[in-house]
RNA sequence: GGCCCCUUAGCUCAACUGGAUAGAGCGGCGGACUUCUAAUCCGCAGGUUGAGGGUUCGAGUCCUUCAGGGGCCGCCA
């Protein structure tokens, strides 16, 4: 159930009445007419746009429409006060017992409250993280783990279905790097002393690789030239790097449905297909580039390449598919790749990557418009930089030890549920400072403590009324007499609740699960707003003492509250805590 | 040189994709604990939304010019 759109629909009842009655001509377009919770709440509970729009295809004055609308409108039972304001505003006051349904609705749908059909089905594929298997996941990839992970369940939570996706670069020069950087760990685990040089990975990380790969080779690689043993421990280490990958990503509670390899695409033809596909559609052509303005490599020299005709859709130039030596640049498999989820049936695309792929986002546009003749839509989020802190002061990367960067560290350090939170409280396309000690910190400044204890406080409120022998149970407390909320302060937060439906459809068609991360923190303020208010207003506490029944009423609102909250921490991945203590 | 993102209160950020008088938190000032947990709440102060121009009933939001910050710019991904 949506409030929103059960009201717009209304409107739209009514204003086929005044079609019917001569009042407006017939066939006005009505797509841009709104329902929404005007910014100020002193105007109402929600306000249409109505007159406004149809004003002028209807050659009426807004206010004229609007008065006859309002009218009309003011008839409905759920309706209290319908009045016209501003430049022809309809301001739109609900009865309580509208608010009341919301609360009942809430106890009886559970954590589905808010779950709409308007993905209709449709099949989506989120593709994030991606990270080359050459190394441990940092903090940026968490960044971009969490809201793709965020993003999938949001999706799914508004009847997508949606598949999590991981592709991995194990086809490019960097996993031959390394491959010739285990070698090195395992001469070294060989007794052997070595140098990492240029063009290679030093890290730590690969000092186990190394070892295992002695432990299952034995010496048997020691001495050889690289062609006898390149194609294996690239294998081999691949493999644990991915095990790795995995294991970080599962610290975080992301799971992939699935893994994509992008070797996989080689020796089966596929790349080949899909180039001649944009061929046969004229767009591969022989060509030479110019060359870059403003930055002026030294050794540039005019080279004949296959390109892509990006151009065509909106690129500023065509992007080389196959380099002068004659084998394929990265951007081919990652086009082979989009055609491969366009021919698995996806009804739209969405891929997450670093902001550091900015340039990427208009040919790989590009390149999916001309695969799907436009069909598919592909949507790039960028994440961008995590900057971290602790106490304050910024946190110096470096690969030494005792600074720590990776994923794990800053998950095992501060949990799970807080790195989630808190990598959502920022808009994707926005930097996010992440102090590590102040995500820890239990007060009203750390939104995540701040949203779980306002649903800790109705777990407690719960507990208590328990031991007053009330009932408690979501059944009882749907069933309970819910006209006894009256008091203002409490159907503002049954307000609150009842935007739940309508802001999960605007974070899911936007692809912006920090939204929902942002209501959450609104929801908990509403709530310690109430709670204190039964400090001074003794009737608006939650337990009325020697009063079951109007208990059970003002339960089944907090009640509501915190299902509402846990629905939301489960889209963002994160578990919701009962106490505090 | 070109392209993309960003610029909103002293600080960190929202603003429901074009709605009414631009909102929160922190910091500052002043209040509320015999309590369902004061780990919270209430109030006050704080703004030419980087600058100019345009589109319209209406612009932080769309177009345009400019300034500042970040990212990217053939054979790396």
């Amino acid at each position: 159930m949506n409030l929103f759109t059960d009201i717009r629909t209304l409107v739209l009842e009514k204003l086929a009445e005044m079609e019917a009655e001569g009042a407006l001509p017939a066939g006005l377009e009505r797509g841009n007419v709104s329902v929404e919770p005007p910014r100020d709440p002193a105007h109402g509970d929600m306000a249409t746009n109505a007159a406004m729009v149809l004003a002028r295809p209807a050659g009426k004055k807004p206010r004229e429409i609007a008065e006859v609308l309002a009218g009309k409108l003011g008839e409905d039972a759920r309706i209290s006060v319908a009045d016209v304001a501003g430049p022809g505003f309809i301001n739109l006051r609900l009865a309580p017992s509208v608010w009341q349904g919301v609360v009942k609705s809430v106890l009886e749908t559970g954590r589905d409250f808010g779950r709409t059909a308007m993905g209709r089905g449709q099949k989506v594929n989120v593709e994030y993280v991606s990270a080359n298997p050459t190394g441990p996941l940092h903090v940026g990839h968490a960044r971009g783990a969490v809201f793709g992970d965020a993003l999938a369940s949001l999706l799914d939570f508004s009847g997508h279905e949606v598949t999590r996706e991981y592709y991995i670069n194990d086809g490019g020069a960097q996993v031959d790097v390394l491959a010739r950087s285990v070698y090195l760990r395992y001469l070294e685990a060989h007794g052997q002393e070595v140098a990492f040089e240029e063009g290679t990975y030093p890290g730590d990380y690969l000092i186990p690789v190394g070892e295992a790969l002695k432990e299952k080779v034995g010496d048997a690689y020691l001495g050889q030239p690289e062609d006898m043993w390149l194609g294996e421990v690239r294998e081999f280490a691949i493999e644990k790097m991915m095990e790795m990958i995995r294991a970080d990503l599962a610290l975080l509670g992301v799971e992939m449905d699935h893994f994509f390899s992008e070797k996989s695409l080689y020796g089966t033809g596929l790349i080949e297909e899909t180039l001649e596909l944009l061929r046969g559609k004229g767009l591969i052509y022989e060509g030479v580039l110019e060359p870059p303005k403003g930055k002026k490599p030294e050794d540039w020299e005019p080279r004949e390449q296959t390109l892509f005709k990006s151009t065509k859709f909106g690129d500023d130039v065509d992007r080389p598919v196959r380099k002068s030596d004659g084998s394929w640049t990265y951007f081919a498999p990652d086009i082979a790749y989009h055609y491969d989820k366009i021919r698995r049936g996806y009804d739209a695309l969405i891929d997450v990557l670093g902001a550091d792929h900015g340039g990427y986002v208009k040919r790989m546009k590009a390149a999916v418009a001309a695969l799907s003749d436009g069909r598919v839509p592909l949507d790039i989020k960028l994440t961008q930089l995590v900057r971290l802190f602790r106490d304050g002061a910024p946190f110096k990367m470096s690969k030494r030890a005792g600074t720590f960067v990776t994923l794990r560290d800053v998950v095992e350090q501060v949990g799970a549920d807080v790195t989630r939170f808190v990598m959502l409280t920022r808009k994707n396309d926005a930097p996010l400072d992440f102090d590590l000690s102040k995500v820890l910190e239990q007060s009203r400044e750390n939104p995540v403590f701040y949203v779980q204890y306002a649903h800790a406080r109705v777990c407690s409120v719960l507990r208590r009324a328990r031991e007053a022998g009330i009932d408690v149970e979501d059944a009882a407390l749907a069933a309970a007499d819910l006209g006894r909320l009256d008091h203002e302060a409490e159907l503002a937060l049954a307000r609150k609740i009842a935007e739940w439906p309508r802001l999960v459809e605007i974070a899911a068609r936007t692809h912006e699960p920090h939204r929902i991360a942002f209501y959450l923190y609104d929801l908990a303020s509403e709530l310690h707003g109430l709670w204190n208010r039964g400090n001074e207003i003794p009737a608006l506490r939650f337990l009325q003492e020697g009063d079951p029944a109007t208990s059970q009423a003002k339960i089944a609102l907090a009640r509501a509250t915190a299902v509402v909250i846990s629905s939301g921490l489960a889209i963002l991945g994160v578990t919701p805590v009962e106490e505090m203590r």
